[in-house]
This record gives C-alpha cells, structure tokens and sequence, in this order.
DNA sequence: CCTGCTACCTGATGGC
DNA sequence: TGCCATCAGGTAGCAG
C-alpha cells in the first residue's frame, strides 16, 4: 500500500474503525514484523491501551494510544485487514487451506485489525512518543500538508545536487512521494528525471511543485473510490492504471507528444518518462 | 554531512 | 512443465 494517497485512504477507511476503541489482546503471528522490537515488548505496551486518534505523517500511519504510539509502515505490499472477533482471525488466520495470511494482529473491544505482508518487508512499533521515534523525527515536509508550500519546497530543491527523480524519493526531503507518483509528477510538469534539483529555475520548481499536488490529489481520490475494504483480503486499489501518464507505459506513446515512453534505471529503480517533452 | 549501492523477503511473470 | 531470471508501489545500513 504504497505511497501517500493510498495511505492517506487507509487512514481515513481506519478512523472509524478503530477511533476510541480499546485493545484488548494483542496477537503477533510473524515476529519478523515487529523486527528489531521484540514481539514480547510490543505486545506489552499495547495490550490494555485505548486508540486515541489514528494519523498519517508520510507513508507511516500513526496509532495515538492513551498511552504511546504505535506505527506502520506497509512497504511494498503491506496492507490491513478486518475480521469481526478473534474467533473469526483464529479460524482464518495462517491455515494452511484458504488461510488469510496475517503477522500481527489487534483485537479490539469491536473488531479485530490486522496487519499483513507476506513478504515481510512491513513493520509495526511501539513507541513512548513521536518524539521517540528516530523515523518520524527524520521525515520532511508532507506533501499533503498545507506547509507543503512552492516556496517551501523551491527550497529544499535548491538545497539538492540529486537527480529530480532521487530528490523526490528522499523522505527526509519531502514525504510521501514514491517511485510511482515521481516518475508521474515528473511527467506532468515536463521535467527530466535526470536533471539536478538544483538547476530548476523558480517557473520550473512552481510547475512541479503544482504537479505533484495534482498528481497526488487525483491518486487520492481514485483510491478512495472505492474505499479500502479492509474486510477482502484480496482487496486492492483499482483503476490506479487508468490515471496514470508515464509510469508503466515503457514502449505506449506518450500522452502529450506521441514519443514512446522509455524504463531508465536510476538509483537501482525503474523511471519511466518521455524522452521528447520532459526536459 | 552527502550520495549510491546492497540487503531484506516473497510472489508473479515471461522466456527457453 | 519446469527452471531461471527479472521485476515489484520502500527504506535501513553501510562504504566511500
């Protein structure tokens, strides 16, 4: 569940599920998803505390205890799932026939929250507070803030020797943006992936600055139509494909000039883009 | 400090 | 069919 707008639409889905409810006993499958936190600190700090408000900085989604925090991060595939009671999550968790794969598990006072990624990439933390915890301290602005402003981020641009592409991957930069919704803003403002941050002039960075809201307001709205069912853990976000311009499209004419879109490798990951118009 | 590269995992897909 | 290589929406950790 990749990248900003997708978990700003888990988040929303998630609030009203799980907002002022109380968790009751904290079941952790697939210790790897805690990693490095032991499973047993974990389970601890979370058992018995009350979900105060559920929040987003970046691609982290925040679980605000009465007491403490607790964070996810999905990675490349991580997702959430729903199950009505515990008795429900023992009967589908983990079998071996049509098992619902799932690594920690929080049963609530209502309902029963899953967390889920069978490649083990995702992660959930238990902290004292954000200020204890070394991965949020070190994120940039959000790019779907209203501080996420063309001056701020004209800025932290000319602040970069990186490639566009790079730059707008690094989190501590600007969060939120990954490999697909670059190569995308990339595309929407005419802009070579390859070209140094720091040579934009101030018409260029304003035209990015306004392609990357764009982009990521119109994914937001696509993934919150439908919304996450949490309940299917088939469930994934459609017609993503429908919106997008360059990313996917190697050899497919590009939608402004008719040139094929080129995969060019930068920082060991794909960019997809216009050799014609993006300068 | 900054930058680029690899490792971390599992599953889907396509060529032979 | 099977086998192998490649690819996947992310980031921590490390060397230079």
């Amino acid at each position: 569940m990749p990248e900003l707008p997708e978990v700003e639409a888990v988040v929303r889905t998630l609030r009203p599920l799980v907002q002022g409810r109380k968790i009751r006993c904290v079941h952790i499958f697939h210790p790897i998803a805690t990693k490095p936190q032991a499973p047993s600190h974990v389970a601890r700090q979370v058992q018995g505390r009350r979900i105060r408000f559920v929040d987003r900085k970046g691609k982290y989604v925040l679980l605000v205890l009465d007491r403490g925090l607790l964070t996810m991060h999905f990675r490349l595939d991580g997702q959430l799932l729903w199950f009505s009671n515990g008795k429900e999550l023992l009967q589908r968790a983990n079998q071996r026939e049509n098992g619902v794969h799932v690594d920690v598990a929080l049963e609530l006072d209502k309902g029963v929250l899953g967390f889920a990624d069978r490649r083990h990439f995702g992660r959930i933390h238990i902290w004292e507070s954000a200020n204890d915890c070394p991965d949020l301290s070190g994120l940039g602005i959000d790019a779907l803030w209203r501080d996420f402003t063309s001056s701020r981020f004209t800025e932290t641009l000319l602040a970069s020797k990186r490639p566009l592409k790079n730059f707008l991957l690094d989190q501590s930069r600007v969060a939120g943006i990954g490999n697909i919704y670059s190569c995308e803003s990339l595309w929407y403002a005419g802009l070579n992936p390859r070209r140094r941050a720091n040579t934009l002039k101030p018409q260029e960075a304003r035209r990015l600055h306004k392609a990357i809201v764009s982009v990521l307001a119109r994914a937001l709205e696509c993934c919150l139509h439908p919304a996450p069912d949490f309940r299917d853990p088939e469930w994934w976000f459609q017609g993503l494909e429908n919106i997008l311009r360059a990313y996917g499209r190697e050899g497919k004419p590009c939608r402004r000039c008719g040139e094929p879109i080129r995969r060019i490798a930068q920082g060991g990951r794909s960019t997809y883009c216009c050799g014609r118009c993006q300068k």
